[in-house]
DNA sequence: AATAAACTAGACTGGACCGTCTAGTCTAAT
DNA sequence: ATTAGACTAGACGGTCCAGTCTAGTTTATT
């Protein structure tokens, strides 16, 4: 631990620590997005970092650690297109399409399948993160989304009582069968055809079932 | 594997046997359920169903078997009341609600949802596990409710251009976000009234877009 | 050039666990 | 009572792995 400190300080001023920091990182995050945390050894992300196992501990105090790392880390870089809000025209159809679009290419791409995936399996251990992921993920948007829906409600463009509960649906229409296939690994990444057949299907319903009058 | 086959043989047309395989059987579910496939040991699970470790060898070819076996048989018995048709009246509302009533209790409890994270943690591992389950679950039941929403269709009560779609699309309503959470265990169990909240919304944005005229 | 810290390669400890094996007990049928 | 097969308790070999340790090499600062 003393070393931890030492090691990561240094380093840490200093451009080329963070280099090898975030390739371990990377590397990491790929064994245990690929084994899933039970199967991933710390020898195999050494030999993928092209790192000796000594310097994983002098930057992660340990597979515990390393692991909340790489998925802060994920969560991060990949809920960031889906936490910002979109731009929103007063045409509903058009806004909810794009924000449905986005969405759903994040979810479904494999890496975060893989990291829900994770998540889901490791929930017990882990629950801090579970915890954290739906946070900055789906909690996040449908907040995102929650807003749009008062405003389109306060201008008398749809009818919706409850935003947040809506945005929630509107998701949950978003992710459909195919979430679940996906879960399963049934199914690889959807082609832009499938992703824009499940939008317009989302988008249909829901604005169907908020119209006005 | 002589010794596996003479046990299992001798025992088959005996009751008992039955009674002691089925021990096996259900120790090893809590375990599997409870830990995940990685985290279960064999002994954990001697110890459960208070048996020894050489007994469930003599029922079972080894720990992948036994789990394909625990999660062949919980699919059976937890998805059965899923994949039943539903009584159909010519009233939707009420048939829809009982359909998605019956779902949620199944796909929401402790089990059902034991199961379902297991599966998405092992798919690698097993998949041909993943693709039983979602034949005898999701797609079984969504194939039920898509034969009663042609009917629908055909006597004019409601307007559905493709019933699979449409009843996937149902079923993902219905979980909405509470399966999300559930999944990565931020919530237990919910009570009967959330159920009923889920139910309604369900049906009610289901009906709205499917509205005849 | 000297020195300190970072890093590498690989050996090692301790523990968990799968699957097997042994030795002995219990049960039931002949 | 004898005998065969089911069962138990526990030891054991082999493997894998997290985390530590050692010894030697590289890098960078002074």
């Amino acid at each position: 631990m003393a070393r931890n400190s030492t090691a990561a300080k240094h380093r840490a001023e200093n451009g080329a620590a963070r280099s090898k920091r975030e390739t371990i990182l990377d590397a990491a995050a790929r064994v245990f997005l690929d084994c899933g945390y039970g199967d991933a050894s710390m020898d195999a992300v050494a030999r993928e970092a092209g790192v000796a196992k000594q310097t994983i501990y002098s930057y992660f105090d340990g597979k515990d650690a390393l692991f909340e790392a790489i998925v802060r880390d994920k969560c991060d870089q990949l809920l960031e297109p889906i936490a910002m809000p979109e731009a929103r025209g007063n045409d509903p159809e058009t806004a909810l399409a794009r924000t449905a679009r986005r969405f759903l290419d994040v979810v479904l791409a494999p890496e975060g399948m893989a990291l829900f995936r994770a998540l889901v399996a490791e929930c017990g251990r882990f629950p801090n993160l579970a915890e954290a992921f739906y946070r900055s993920g789906p909690l996040l948007a449908a907040g995102n989304l929650a807003d749009y829906l008062a405003e389109l409600d306060r201008k008398g463009i749809l009818k919706v009582d409850d935003p947040l509960r809506a945005a929630r649906l509107f998701f949950a229409l978003l992710r459909g069968d195919l979430y679940i296939r996906r879960l399963l690994d049934l199914d690889s990444e959807p082609k832009a055809a499938e992703v824009e057949r499940a939008v317009a299907d989302a988008v249909r319903v829901f604005l169907a079932a908020h119209a006005r009058s």
